[in-house]
DNA sequence: ATACTTAATTACTAAAAGTAACTAAATATT
DNA sequence: AATATTTAGTTACTTTTAGTAATTAAGTAT
């Protein structure tokens, strides 16, 4: 059988990118820095998922992550360049699911199946 | 707390491609169409649950499923118009992933965490 | 002492993914 | 006639991941 080979970098932006929350994560984040509790907030994620998250997006040079050690501790979390350079990514994400939806009209529910 | 809304529409995009596998899939099917057998043998995926996402896709209008009953039964799979506009977030996907990534070099060991 | 705040982590349960064996339908082979 | 082959799934079962709620640590403030 013809077995065409995957572009193994694909492959590996496809594996992050296909692993949930990881896409809202980078989108809030381009709007700039946002501290933990921010995004816990403004995210359907729980703490611990998005503490995850976070640090995978770290190890993938995508996030940086800054701590100021404050009153309460203060943690930021901002794009990389690396992770800056999604933007088109989320862009063209962002363009097709608005012209290919009509106004809360999905094919499917969200968050159900 | 600012609590920044999401728009839904993205938000159901990215839960969409925030699936495993689902960038992939696509990814394989904007070279044009193709049978289950051939998904199943290009993806390192298991033919459970390539038949689940493919499902899943159709609802979504973004894959159309077409049986030919013939001597072993043969079922095409391609995009529909819906699925074939989002060449433009591959391309993104894809052009970020090649110049972000040195040659065989990822930040992180693919298929390990 | 006790309470409050933020950014986590831990223990536990529920859901999803992965694996391998099995099924259906139509033929082809022994 | 019985057995094998092919494709596109499905089923039963195990492992991994996600989700929830309670807990922790550090530094104030009451």
């Amino acid at each position: 059988m013809g077995k065409m080979e995957l572009c193994p970098k694909i492959e590996a932006a496809m594996q992050l990118l296909g692993k949930r929350w990881m896409g809202l994560i980078i989108y809030v984040l381009l709007n700039g820095p946002q501290r933990f509790g921010q995004l816990e907030s403004c995210l359907p994620i729980s703490g611990k998922l998005l503490s995850e998250r976070l640090k995978e997006l770290e190890k993938w040079g995508i996030v940086k992550r800054q701590v100021y050690p404050e009153v309460p501790v203060r943690v930021v979390y901002e794009l990389t360049e690396r992770g800056k350079q999604m933007e088109p990514i989320i862009s063209a994400i962002h363009q097709w699911a608005e012209h290919s939806f009509s106004e809360d009209d999905f094919p499917v529910e969200i968050n159900k199946d």
